[in-house]
DNA sequence: TAGGTACTTAAACTGGAGTTTAAATAAGGA
DNA sequence: TCCTTATTTAAACTCCAGTTTAAGTACCTA
């Protein structure tokens, strides 16, 4: 069973650049399934396994219209993976601040004492 | 050989989430490897190995220091990571706005229609 | 209802991810 | 030099990702 959490799937299903290329096709409009097949060098079930994935992370949604299957995107899950990103690059500069003025206090220290000493 | 692009090996790292929390913690600052295997409950060599997937794919730093090896964040290829994603949801959301406004037009219509059937 | 169009499911295969135990290496200390 | 600490490499295993060919399903058109 095992259930994967929504960021892995998200972050899994970004991890391979056919994929993107689909979400990047997706942001111009709706698409069929057949419209994405044609613009890759794969199989019909390597396409339909691909929007699996990303239907499965909730990076897409699908409706069916006569015998096409119409893909469309799913702006607010994509919105969860640039958040954690986003505050990951945050704390890290924060962390990295805290570095520069514990390193500033020690050259400061350090030219003090050079003072001292002459 | 077949080597994997940049983007792929950056969501690909994330994609787990004992890499995400390992990345999370150093940015609370550096850590030894030892440091990091004692909050999980997995074997060394686990760690060793998610610690490679994090380095190979630019998002850590290590560094020998006596027996220890020093972990560090490298903030620059997280931003690549960010980059993709906001890009992709600004261009999603250009799509929406497009179809918005296709939509109020077809409302549009559909009611000057309806008051000249009247 | 027979035939075509548009996909999906099944089955099979290859290769790589994630994990463990056991052995190897590297650096420091007695 | 031998022991200890800290971590990595090797070997082995399981399971899942990605792919293909062949067969099945769903909806439309004549």
């Amino acid at each position: 069973m095992e259930a994967i959490d929504r960021l892995s799937k998200v972050y899994g299903a970004l991890a391979h650049p056919v994929r993107r290329a689909i979400l990047t096709q997706l942001t111009r409009g709706e698409a069929k399934v057949g419209d994405i097949a044609t613009r890759f060098d794969m199989t019909g079930p390597a396409i339909t396994n691909h929007l699996k994935v990303l239907e499965r992370a909730g990076l897409v949604h699908r409706r069916n219209e006569a015998q096409s299957r119409i893909l469309s995107l799913e702006p607010g899950i994509l919105r969860e993976g640039e958040e954690w990103i986003s505050n990951m690059r945050r704390f890290w500069q924060q962390s990295f601040d805290r570095l520069e003025s514990h390193l500033a206090g020690a050259r400061k220290a350090k030219s003090r004492k050079a003072r001292e000493d002459r």
